[in-house]
DNA sequence: CAAATTGTTCAGTTTGAACTGAACAAACTG
DNA sequence: CAGTTTGTTCAGTTCAAACTGAACAATTTG
């Protein structure tokens, strides 16, 4: 028989923490969810988790406090704040009398959206449109230097085709997206 | 005075490839743009590029083929190949007396993203909503067991709040995604 | 049935991003 | 000014994912 090794809060999440350090299970949840999310946007899960746990803190927290509380090291914290700060997800507070930095998150997550639309999505599909007219204007090349054959051409031409409209409605569809935020 | 060692066609491809075996220049960036996609969405560069090259290829090609074009190993050729046949991006044909399996992309992109859509967003956001859950029965029992005060829950359960709007605007909005691909 | 062809699987290697420790710089303190 | 505290930077390490070579299974051919 199993022994019972674990109570119900201290569930060992993914995310190992040093639980004398974040003894709440809802924070530690909190930051394993942040986690996540960091990683399947493509940051790394530290910075993540250094969101999550500011999320759920009233009070501002010092890099100190982070590292100890999360148990990353103080380099990670750093860039991970930086990071942050620079996605417009934290901001730094000044503590009267206090020589350390202090960081709260900026709780508006609707206008932190709108913002990360505005500058990761929206560039990355107009970065998009121009590589289709680069492979459009590849093709031309190509013909000309009769690398493929004009029904070659003609065949990618009209998969290329394709992809224009897929983008088309996609583009057509931001500003829906951008509405829904505002 | 730098010597001219390329000319525009044969622009070094940030993805290597054989120039023997993908001689024109739209189907290298063709195969770029595919690889880098498929690893925006997090899937191996190999298997985008993979779609890549056939969506511009308008005869199937075989597993062989691919790894000659593109200069990738048999056995990632492979993986590759099913992962795109799993997402229903690609699909096996028959070519009578031929003993190889041949493979051609299914060229309608829209129902390609119908499909992801309902097999990789969809699930994605269902489960964050079991996330936030969990974290709601985190913040009782954590009250329970006095890891945390009635002021800290509170203000957790404010900030989680913020959490649970978001989620549902997005929420609310998928059926408007969905509606835009059909 | 032996030999050849083709796709899959898997153990081992490569690669790159994330993370760390330690050195450093800057600001403050007595 | 020497000593502390605090944040940043960077060279080196770790780690997981992707990729590869080779063994293998399955099928075909003579």
């Amino acid at each position: 028989m199993k022994p019972i090794t674990q109570m119900a809060f201290v569930d060992i999440p993914t995310t190992k923490l040093k639980a004398e350090f974040l003894s709440s299970k809802s924070k530690q949840d909190m930051v394993e969810m942040c986690g996540r999310i960091s990683q399947v946007l493509g940051f790394p899960r530290s910075t993540g988790q250094i969101f999550g746990l500011m999320y759920f803190s009233s009070d501002p927290l010092s890099i100190g406090d982070i590292c100890d509380m999360l148990g990353i090291s103080k380099a990670s914290t750093s860039t991970g704040t930086r990071q942050l700060a620079a996605l417009g997800a934290v901001r730094k507070v000044w503590i009267p009398g206090e020589r350390r930095d202090y960081y709260e998150v900026v709780d508006d997550l609707v206008q932190l959206f709108q913002e990360s639309y505005r500058t990761i999505i929206k560039p990355r599909v107009h970065s998009s449109n121009n590589r289709i007219k680069n492979i459009e204007d590849s093709l031309k090349i190509d013909l000309d230097m009769q690398s493929i054959t004009k029904e070659q051409q003609e065949f990618m031409n009209k998969r290329l085709g394709k992809i224009k409209k897929l983008h088309g409605r996609m583009t057509k569809f931001l500003p829906i997206l951008e509405r829904l935020f505002s």
